[in-house]
DNA sequence: CGGTATCCTGGGCGATACTG
DNA sequence: CAGTATCGCCCAGGATACCG
């Protein structure tokens, strides 16, 4: 492959063979709840809340997401010295980055969700 | 969620909220094999040469990876007078407007790779 | 409040075989 | 060449219950 995603010469090669490094590290990143938590995760927030303003996460999934990121090094836990318990999650300079293309790609959806749509539909109604 | 992804007020207070529209789209964009299908249809490709240049992955995944993207509007299929038969697929402009997202995000992972796999490490070996 | 623990089920995915 | 068809495993994720 070459000039992948413009990255230029160098990177192309490798870029998305079986065993370039950066596949698993997008497995990690590129999924939805990454996207969303870290999109309210802009300030500081506490767990219930994160999953208040998900909606529609279970529990279980909205830890399992935040264990991932924190792993990834993409946010910090810090348990509140209050009672009861608190944890508060905020984003590290490394997830503060990766807000960025999440934002392009998320302005990207949300402008071209109709459009999408549209295409939806023509494609399950035409014949075969 | 005021201010998602510095969207602006408007998309604020839906912005992936359980009902959001943008939602279920997301789900079908932000996975890894589309990224990597449309970095390979930099310029229309067949599809056992896609196949090819992405490793790894099977026959089944990627025909189901090419007809959500092709259901979504984002690439073309074509069917190519030969024999045997040939199949051609490229982006659409719909699909082509979408690298520009994609490939801020993958150069992002590009660029962080070794930081997030170091973050990975620490986090592992550190007790409890 | 912020989690584990446990059970359970759909479907994602690999492997393999077959076809126009 | 570019797929479908079929089987079977596995596990992400929902539901529910319990806990420090």
């Amino acid at each position: 492959m070459r000039d992948t995603y413009g990255l230029g010469a160098a990177a192309a090669d490798t870029a998305f063979s079986a065993d370039c490094p950066s596949r698993p590290i997008l497995d990690q990143i590129a999924d939805k709840w990454s996207m969303m938590v870290l999109a309210v995760l802009e300030r500081p927030a506490r767990f219930n809340e994160i999953k208040r303003r998900l909606g529609g996460v279970t529990q279980r999934v909205l830890t399992q997401s935040l264990r991932r990121l924190e792993r990834n090094g993409m946010i910090e836990r810090r348990v509140l010295p209050t009672s009861p318990v608190g944890v508060e999650y905020s984003l590290t300079p490394l997830g503060e980055s990766l807000r960025e293309p999440f934002g392009h790609l998320y302005s990207w959806t949300v402008r071209h969700s109709e459009e999408i749509l549209r295409h939806q539909q023509a494609f399950d109604e035409r014949p075969g």
